[in-house]
DNA sequence: TAGTGTTATGGAACCGCTTCCATAGGATAT
DNA sequence: ATATCCTATGGAAGCGGTTCCATAACACTA
């Protein structure tokens, strides 16, 4: 039913070795012949199967990327960039959505075999060590965004600087009430909201503005919680005149409390964000715009090198930040 | 290097066969033999090469989607929902993103081959007649999300329905002065935003409302662009008092279109939009819901089933839409 | 003319699995 | 005891490609 390469090889009277050069681009076939193949192929509408393809060369020609599951514009914009950068390469994307740690572990078994995949995008995953040896013993290329192993190539922005340049933001406008808001730092991991923190506080510290624990707001991550964090402490007896969120998800979750509780920002409250997601730009949101789809667009360059050259070495390549100023941050009034 | 089916079949002292049997699953294998081959496989650390599985098995356990790059919330929400009905299954989740139409022929010409996938789903993406074709004569099991065709199964809602729904409401709330904003109309295999617009004229003959040919407003899909389109309409000489946003992506537009005109919503001015996507919600937006992610659950298991049974009926499956009323309508103050 | 290369080609062997067929051995029936 | 059936198992063949090796055909050189 299914034509193979040996009946194009009969029907064109020559060996099947020759279809394959002729398929291959081998240079080792005279002009005559190949045309009478190619059109032997058109004839019968022959097309390769690509699994006795891999099975034979031993390469699947397959990218697995693995993120959470796309609850948020972040993992959909770098996604996006993966597949930008993918596009033109003989690479197909095969997607893994996480959603539980689980869900995680189980998947990062099964890709940690290099029959199954060429190569592997941990998009906002971090690995923990056990998972990191899988990796490293499977000898399967990978390559994380948004996270960070000394052992495996990752592509991250400098989490701290951010911090520090969003805070700075701040304080040059005149703010010295300024709160920080964002997900759980505790998460063994994942450190990037933790070093966004950590910025925040030695910019506080350089400018010798003491730092206020109650100014600290963690919680589950999504803009409705921010909404109700942001309500409690800009409710309270010393309500901040600025906030720095951690994600823009969040920073927007605190326009809407700002906004329920009739407060104007800016010039009441000061919010800036951190993403540059593409709902910021609407919002008028001032954030620290990481490349989000560049990162997805450098990881592949990077993994698809790494295929090819096979060298091993595990580097990390910093991402730019800038300060992207808009409307919700002002010099405090009064 | 790899260990394979033989080294397991040598190491346990038994054939390949009953290797691949415990593989497998199969009864016909003694109890203890099956544990002697698992604590081999367990000891060598094996793991079957899916490739030569695929070769040997005519089958890919692979799926692909199709669809537009995720530019727009509503892709990402039906893909989640393809992603959430794929994960429980075996089939893992090819992903195709398209950016043109000679990329759409491409990647579909490319998957027209049974050896390819074994199934496919198409999301907001209307195949030609030519690619129609092409697909049944290669026989590969195919779904459509959002977009039709007689000869392939398809999973929409019931867009002339939805269009009535929208433009019943504000006629129900006293409107008269109802404008319609939409993407092209005149594409040529995707009807939604068409049906939407036949059903908001056939609500206003319905309730015998004369159509007025300044009150469709067409262009480029966009939150910006809408937003220019509302914005000219609205300081027309004849502005209406409510607009049918036939997306939410654009009826957002909209709503900053009148921000900036310094309109009041909805005292001055109802918007509607169509989709319900996440960020309706936090907009307040009235909306046509119409379930994203459940078209994409829907889709998937459709589609598993059709592989499953080879049955190649071509049917139409029709999700429920919902007004959704929220803070962006009322009865017009005047 | 024989020797040496070079180029184009055919086809067997192989990639690692599944499955079918043959068979051994044990249980049951007669 | 023999015939019959059933179960568990080994292993060859096959899935559809690629590649290596052998060889034929044809220069070119001395």
């Amino acid at each position: 039913m299914t034509v193979t390469i040996r009946d194009v090889a009969r029907e064109a009277q020559v060996g099947v070795g020759t279809v394959s050069r002729v398929l291959n681009d081998s240079p080792a076939v005279s002009n005559h012949t190949r045309q009478k193949v190619k059109r032997t192929i058109a004839n019968l509408d022959y097309a390769p199967n690509p699994n006795a393809r891999r099975l034979s060369l031993g390469k699947t020609w397959q990218v697995a990327v693995v993120l959470p599951n796309l609850t948020f514009p972040s993992y959909v914009e770098r996604l996006r960039g993966v597949q930008h950068a993918l596009v033109d390469s003989e690479y197909d994307l095969v997607l893994y959505g996480i959603s539980n740690p689980a869900q995680q572990d189980k998947y990062f078994a099964k890709l940690s075999t290099k029959s199954q995949v060429d190569g592997l995008l941990i998009i906002s995953l971090p690995p923990n060590e056990q998972q990191v040896d899988r990796f490293l013993e499977s000898g399967v290329p990978a390559v994380l965004v948004d996270a960070s192993h000394e052992k495996i190539c990752h592509v991250v922005v400098d989490d701290i600087a951010g911090g520090k340049l969003a805070t700075q933001h701040l304080i040059k406008l005149g703010h010295c009430k300024i709160a920080f808001l964002s997900d759980y730092l505790d998460t063994p991991f994942q450190h990037s909201a933790e070093d966004r923190y950590i910025g925040y506080r030695q910019s506080l510290e350089d400018a010798d503005i003491p730092y206020q624990e109650n100014y600290k707001l963690t919680g589950e991550r999504g803009r409705r919680n921010a909404l109700l964090l942001a309500k409690t402490l800009l409710t309270s007896d010393t309500p901040p005149t600025a906030i720095f969120a951690a994600s823009d998800t969040q920073a927007i979750g605190v326009l809407d409390a700002a906004k329920g509780l009739n407060i104007q920002v800016p010039d009441e409250l000061s919010v800036i964000g951190y993403d540059d997601i593409r709902d910021s730009e609407y919002m008028n949101l001032t954030t620290i715009s990481q490349p989000l789809f560049d990162s997805g667009v450098t990881a592949t360059n990077l993994l698809l090198k790494t295929i090819a050259s096979k060298q091993k070495e595990a580097f990390r390549h910093l991402l730019p930040i800038k300060l992207i100023e808009r409307k919700t941050t002002a010099s405090p009034k009064h």
